[in-house]
DNA sequence: CGCTAATTCAATG
DNA sequence: CATTGAATTAGCG
């Protein structure tokens, strides 16, 4: 899954309406220009947009939350917290949307969910990548997909990560753990059976874990990635620094969706 | 405008 | 926390 096309230089120009948001990149620029805060016409400070919704679907935020972990698998609270973290937007109405995130997880086949190993005790499970959905948003990264990633009726009910271990750390903190311990050892790996007309190689397939879930081409790296603008953000205090635009010329939708929800 | 993806409400385990 | 359904909203070709 590349959330990032190939986009090298960023737009000279930003979207003048959602139609024509082509990747993440520049969604985010322009989303980062929708929050500036602004003086309005009698020269008061009008409120930051910094609250204003994010122009991206919560398929996209999770996939986002999940490709940025270490492990390349989160649990439910760390998707919460690394989308709070990132979008102010979602500090608010946790209660719904929070529950679309659910829903989001367990409706979409892109989305695994990957049991706790007996050694890595814990809340909740781990969610992680189909790891078939990876060119879910090389068209750019819409709001809504141009096509939705689904499995056959036959593959869904046999597919599934069978655990989560400490070859598998999903957050920093975990990986510290994982460090001082040691490497290769338990079983992580991905099982696959029921396909019996596909003879004994076919019906039983195990694939590791890491290479299946962490070792998809994500590429994150790229200079105009969310991962790298959202270092910069923080390298300048989270003070985010963009052009000057006029954000409702950007995201009308959004700006004016946030201006009624002013408190 | 039509298709269908995404979001929301909410019941149930 | 996870699954599912039904109804509604809303991107995008």
């Amino acid at each position: 899954m590349t959330l990032n096309p190939v986009v090298m230089n960023p737009p000279q120009s930003y979207p003048t309406s959602s139609s024509t948001i082509p990747n993440l990149d520049s969604t985010y620029q322009s989303y980062i220009c929708s929050n500036q805060t602004k003086l309005d016409k009698k020269g008061c400070e009008r409120r930051s947009l910094t609250h204003s919704k994010p122009p991206y679907s919560y398929i996209s935020l999770i996939t986002m939350a999940i490709q940025q972990a270490p492990g390349k698998m989160l649990t439910l609270n760390e998707i919460y917290q690394w989308i709070m973290d990132l979008f102010p937007y979602y500090r608010q109405n946790q209660q719904r949307w929070q529950n679309s995130i659910r829903h989001s997880l367990s409706f979409n086949d892109c989305f695994v969910r990957v049991s706790r190993a007996p050694d890595r005790p814990g809340k909740g499970s781990f969610w992680a990548m189909h790891p078939g959905s990876e060119n879910m948003f090389d068209n750019g990264c819409y709001l809504r997909r141009q096509k939705r990633f689904k499995l056959a009726e036959k593959e869904k009910a046999t597919f599934q990560i069978r655990k989560a271990t400490k070859q598998n750390p999903c957050s920093e903190k975990e990986k510290k753990e994982e460090d001082k311990g040691k490497q290769r050892g338990t079983s992580a790996f991905l099982h696959q059976e029921g396909m019996n007309e596909m003879g004994p190689e076919g019906s039983f397939v195990d694939l590791d874990v890491e290479s299946a879930v962490r070792d998809i081409h994500y590429d994150f790296s790229h200079p105009f990635s969310i991962n790298s603008l959202v270092e910069a953000g923080e390298q300048n205090g989270m003070v985010y620094r963009a052009p000057d635009v006029d954000a409702s010329a950007v995201y009308p939708r959004f700006y004016n969706r946030s201006v009624l929800n002013t408190s």
